[in-house]
DNA sequence: TTCAATGCAAAAAATTTGCATCCCA
DNA sequence: TGGGATGCAAATTTTTTGCATTGAA
């Protein structure tokens, strides 16, 4: 794992351990929840996850709801989508992609030139109801 | 406009004026600073805000840095994608659609069959470098 | 006139920071 | 053992809520 002059410590191991064995983004609150046996404390959830966002090992997934959500990066978990629920916030992964490689090329090439902006990945999320929501 | 019970007062127009000239989305405070004329307080803007979320009128286009930015629905604006910067957190739209309308819509029924989840409409961001952090 | 909408203040939720102590390399 | 990492407390930032007053229909 990459530790570029950073320490793999307890709180940092158990954070990764908690995403690693989850397949949904999930908030720092809920990946402190799921380590009340280790005794971490939450400002170091904060400080792992921060760190792992810098070094590009996770991603904000989502946070149409107010709080962010985390995962792994691409690179561990394979590229893929989200499936947001419009009503509790959830968010499920899905796997797969259905943006076109080439459209996507061409249209990055087209923005570099056009906006200055230059893209480097991307994310779609498909809004609805989850399972749960749309029953109750 | 749709006032469904609901008065159209000077602090919901306000909101409406604010986002409907800009082409970007905008979090609250963003909002807050530019009605700073019009003496609109700033929890009015959260509570036009999401009145407009539940009318349909307003999404949230993004929170990847921590704050919501909202903007007028497609209906309204027509669908389009967003440019979100990995630096500064800055959101820029992005006309047009990459995602195959045939290719989502067999994604969607697929994905209402195996995981009970009913989409109703997607985002595509895009993540990179504005004009401003790719330069600095 | 009347009830919804606003402003103000204060609470809650989410996230960040300061600092003394601790512990991994 | 030395400097980065953690915990605790407290500060910020973002968003929501209570309540008396105001105002649009």
């Amino acid at each position: 794992m990459a530790e570029r002059g950073f320490r793999l410590t307890g709180p940092r191991k158990a954070v990764l351990d908690v995403l690693l064995d989850q397949a949904a983004p999930l908030s720092a609150a809920e990946i402190h929840g799921r380590l009340a046996n280790r005794r971490v404390n939450l400002v170091s959830v904060y400080r792992a996850v921060h760190l792992m966002l810098d070094l590009g090992v996770l991603r904000v997934a989502d946070a149409s709801k107010g709080t962010q959500r985390f995962e792994l990066a691409e690179e561990f978990t394979g590229h893929h989508h989200h499936l947001v629920c419009r009503v509790c916030g959830s968010v499920e992964d899905l796997d797969g992609c259905v943006v076109a490689d080439d459209l996507l090329a061409a249209l990055s090439r087209r923005i570099r030139r056009a906006r200055k902006f230059r893209v480097l990945d991307h994310d779609l999320r498909l809004f609805g109801l989850c399972a749960h929501c749309n029953t109750t």
